[in-house]
DNA sequence: TGTACATCAGTGAACGCGCGTTCACTGATGTAC
DNA sequence: TGTACATCAGTGAACGCGCGTTCACTGATGTAC
């Protein structure tokens, strides 16, 4: 290995030493993120940030992208790690994945799914990789029903015009097939899914639902039987 | 009236404007809400504030409990305004009340269902004013059951016994004699509503569905579908 | 009704703090010949 | 292999800012006799 990319590997492990005090500090101070307080937790001087990354919006937008990153991954092996025929387990262990990794780095997951940072403004890079577990559901939905297993849970409610056209284009862009209506309840799916861990995490459910794992995977259960996804 | 009581007078009206002048300022500012910022808007100098607040965290709860009467008093509003007897406008327009104020006030929204503030403890007494939305619902639900008028969709999964007694005892307390099936119900349409909402407010809809209004209006209606409300 | 005193609102200076960012610098590490 | 130069990481001082909170104070407003 030449000398220079010594030098490379070193810096790219700094980059990375970074982002990981900073992790570490979003637990403590919420979005209220400062460059200081991680150069102080490295042993740093506060300006020798600025060899690494421009500005401190620079280091929450990799912040964001990594946690992103490392959500998708954590919901795309739960659901690996199920049957490939059974999309009902793989369903609920992408939930389940969710709302772990949600338990597991709360602060994060506040980043992610909060209120958006006073001042901060998520660049474009942020929006794809913020798709990914969606776009997970949605797959084990298509699955399902390429595979005739769909029963979806019979409601009165017709979908609007409007909506429909909606959910088209995104069918469209993803190639998946999936008929309008189960991607309507892929994303209510999806929705409850994020809704009900945002009410756990930020504390919503303190002082009404104890038993909140159970709670929780009922719910995501009642949900897949809306979707019709096989028992 | 006493010269006593227009000092007294003088000084709610006092408090009144700070509180206005900080939900003004929550705006723009995010939950960072600064009191040398909200004493600059009303043009009174920094300390003087601690004549009526003893502390930013004080301003801060006061500001949380009257956002929460704004939201509970429109969401009831919406509720009154509909027919007593039709369940379903009743619920639908709770529901869009909710949406209706977190798009007026979404900084106001955030500082209720958004990420925990740094450093800030909410006291106990934000809790009851915060329940009322879902008290609403659960009312409304109650009534249309006590009419025997609820279809609610069948699902295959059960409730488990520790939800139930979870349930059972939110019911309990409340006295409305709701199965717990239906308050069960209730909650995921609950969950269903302040999750979407949260999409919508934080942007996380943005670039997939654009008939935000039809697409919230037909979620919400798949919901009271589930629950059962008669259309 | 008038006066002496008490209460209260608001002032302005100060304390101590932390922040993001810049800049000229020192040494160490890497590169070219 | 050795030397002269270029690159880069990290330093430390500084800038300019805003923050919450305290404190002794001035005047105005209210109270008691």
């Amino acid at each position: 290995m030449s000398a220079a990319s010594v030098r490379a590997r070193v810096r790219t492990e700094m980059i990375e030493e970074i982002k990981a005090t900073a992790r570490k500090r979003l637990a403590t101070d919420g979005a209220g993120l400062s460059l200081r307080g991680v150069a102080r937790d490295i042993g740093i001087v506060a300006s020798a940030l600025y060899r690494y990354f421009p500005s401190r919006d620079d280091l929450l937008t990799a912040l964001i992208l990594e946690s992103y990153e490392s959500l998708g991954n954590a919901a795309t092996r739960a659901a690996d790690a199920r049957p490939a025929g059974d999309q009902r387990a793989r369903w609920l262990a992408v939930c389940t994945a969710v709302r772990d990794w949600a338990t597991a780095n709360p602060t994060e997951y506040g980043l992610l799914y909060g209120s958006p940072i006073p001042g901060y403004d998520a660049p474009r890079d942020t929006v794809a990789p913020a798709a990914t577990v969606v776009l997970l559901l949605a797959g084990i939905a298509a699955d399902a029903e390429a595979a005739g297993l769909l029963r979806p849970a019979p409601l009165a409610t017709p979908l609007p015009d409007t909506v429909r056209g909606d959910l088209r284009m995104l069918i469209d862009q993803q190639g998946s097939g999936l008929p309008e209506e189960v991607l309507d309840r892929v994303f209510l799916g999806w929705t409850q899914l994020f809704g009900l861990v945002t009410f756990e995490i930020f504390g919503r459910l303190d002082g009404t639902i104890n038993a909140v794992g159970d709670y929780f995977e009922h719910q995501m259960n009642l949900v897949a039987d809306l979707i019709g996804l096989p028992a």
